[in-house]
DNA sequence: TTCGTCTATATTGTCGACAATCGGAGTGAA
DNA sequence: TTCACTCCGATTGTCGACAATATAGACGAA
C-alpha cells in the first residue's frame, strides 16, 4: 500500500495529462523493467503505433527521457536506451554516497517523530517479506527504494529529493532489475537500515550520514562482484 | 579564450544539430541572462516565430528544458520560466556543498599535474581582470564558474560532471546574472580558490573538500544577505 | 575476395492545419 | 454591487503529410 504510494512518486503519475506524458510514463516503466534492453533502439514510428498516439506527442516524451538520462539521443540517428556500464554505476554509486548521506544527516533534524516512526513500520514490513522467503525479492527491491526516498524526503531539500528520485533511482532501478534475481545481502542490509532509523531516532545526524554512506558503499561492492561474476560467466 | 570554451560545455553547442536543440540552446541562454524574466509565461507561438521554425521542434525544446528544471509546465496552461526563491536557492547551495566537496576530493587524486597548473593560470587571469577593475564583474563571475566547472571534470566522474555542469549550474547562472550587478567578494573568493588549489596541489583530497564546502557556505552566505537587502528594498 | 560507390528504403526532422481546452470579457439576475 | 453563467478568443495538444538524412544492400572494379 505505502508501496504504491510511493511508487507513484518516484515514477510519476500514470495515466493523465497529455499524452505525452504518458508515454514518458510507459517509456519510462518498460526501460526500468527491462522490458525494453539496454541499448535498444526507440522506433518513433513503431512505439507511437503501440502507444495509439502520433509521432508528435511520442517525440516529446523522447524529448523528456533524454532530460533525465534514460536514453540517450543522436541527430538524425534516433534514441537509445542508455547502457549502464560499469563506470557509469560505479559513478551513480559514489554520488549517490554523497546525496544520501547529506539527506541523513538533513533528516536527522527534519524528520517529525511520525515520519522516523513510520519508517521504522516500514522496516517491519521489510522483514516480514523477508521471512515469507522467495516471495519475489523484487518487491522488497521496491521497498528499499522506498525507504532510501522516505529519507530523501524528510531532507526537506526539494533539490536533493529531485536529485535522487525522478532522476537516480530510475537509473538505479534498471540496475536492480538487472541484478535482482540473484538476490542477496537483503538482511545484511535490512540490517544497516534498522541502525539508521536508530540514528535518526537519536537525531543524530552525523552519525546518520556515516551510516548510510557505508551502506550505500557496502551494496556497490555488492553489485559491483555481481558485475564481474556475469561477466565471467558471458566470458567463459 | 578558455572562458569561451568552457563556455561551450556548460551551455552546450551553439547552433548546429536539430532545430529543436538550438531553440533549447537560444532558450537557456535567455533564460540564464535574465532576458526571459522568472516566471514568464512563455508563448509557443511567439517563439517558434522568433526563432523561424514551426510549434513542433519549440515544444520539443520546451519539454527538453524542463527536463533540466530550467522551466515549469502544466498541462493546457503553458510553460514559465522557473522561479528561483529563497528556499530554491538555499536547497540548491546545499545540494552544491555536498557534490562540490566530493568533487575536489576526487580531483585532488584525480587531475593531472598539468591540469592543476593550468587552473593557477586561471587563477591568475581572473586576478588580472579584477585589478583592471569595474570591467565587467560578470566575466569575472563567468570565470567563476570555469574553475568549479575544471575540478568537476577533474574529479572524472561523469554523473558528477553532469550534475554540477549541466543542470545546476544553469540556474546558478541565473542566480548569478540577478546578484552580480552588486558585485562584492570577488577578492575573498579569488584568495578561497587560491587555497584549494594549493590543497589539489599537495593531494590533499580532505583539505580540498573541506575548503571547498566552507567556500560554497560563504558564497551562500553572502547571496542570501544580497537577497534580504533587495527584498528590504522592494519591500520599501 | 574486398573495397568503394551508388541507389533504394527506412527513419528522423519539420511543417501546417485541426481539435481540445483554458482564461477572460461581457451579460444578466439577485 | 456582486455573483454566476455564457460565449468568444487565444493557446495548447494532436495529427497527418512532406522533406531531409542516414542505413543497408546490390553492384562493379581492383
Amino acid at each position: 500500500m505505502s508501496t504504491i504510494g510511493v511508487n507513484a512518486m518516484l515514477i510519476q503519475v500514470p495515466e493523465q495529462g497529455t499524452l505525452a506524458d504518458v508515454a514518458a510514463h510507459r517509456l519510462a516503466h518498460s526501460i526500468v523493467t527491462g522490458e525494453l534492453a539496454q541499448g535498444q533502439k526507440l522506433n518513433e514510428a513503431e512505439l507511437a503505433e503501440r502507444f495509439g498516439m502520433g509521432r508528435g506527442p511520442l517525440r516529446e516524451a523522447l524529448r523528456h527521457l533524454e532530460g533525465m538520462r534514460l536514453v540517450t539521443r543522436i541527430p538524425n540517428a534516433g534514441t537509445r536506451v542508455v547502457v549502464l556500464d560499469r563506470k557509469t554505476l560505479s559513478d551513480i554509486y559514489g554520488v549517490r554516497e554523497a546525496l544520501e548521506g547529506m539527506a541523513c544527516r538533513l533528516a536527522a533534524t527534519q524528520m517529525t517523530d511520525d515520519e522516523i516512526a513510520k519508517l521504522s513500520k516500514l522496516l517491519d514490513s521489510h522483514e516480514e517479506q523477508i521471512k515469507k522467503v522467495g516471495g519475489k525479492v523484487y518487491s522488497q527491491s521496491e521497498g528499499d527504494l522506498d525507504f532510501h526516498f522516505q529519507i530523501a524526503r524528510g531532507s526537506r531539500n526539494e533539490m536533493l529529493m529531485h536529485m535522487l528520485g525522478s532522476e537516480q533511482y530510475q537509473l538505479l532501478r534498471m540496475c536492480r532489475y538487472r541484478t535482482s534475481r540473484k538476490a542477496t545481502r537483503t538482511k545484511p542490509a535490512l540490517q544497516q537500515h534498522r541502525q539508521i532509523v536508530a540514528a535518526l531516532e537519536q537525531r543524530d545526524g552525523e552519525l546518520a550520514e556515516l551510516l548510510m554512506r557505508r551502506h550505500i558503499h557496502g551494496a556497490w561492492k555488492s553489485i559491483s562482484e555481481m558485475i564481474d561474476k556475469e561477466e565471467e560467466e558471458s566470458a567463459a
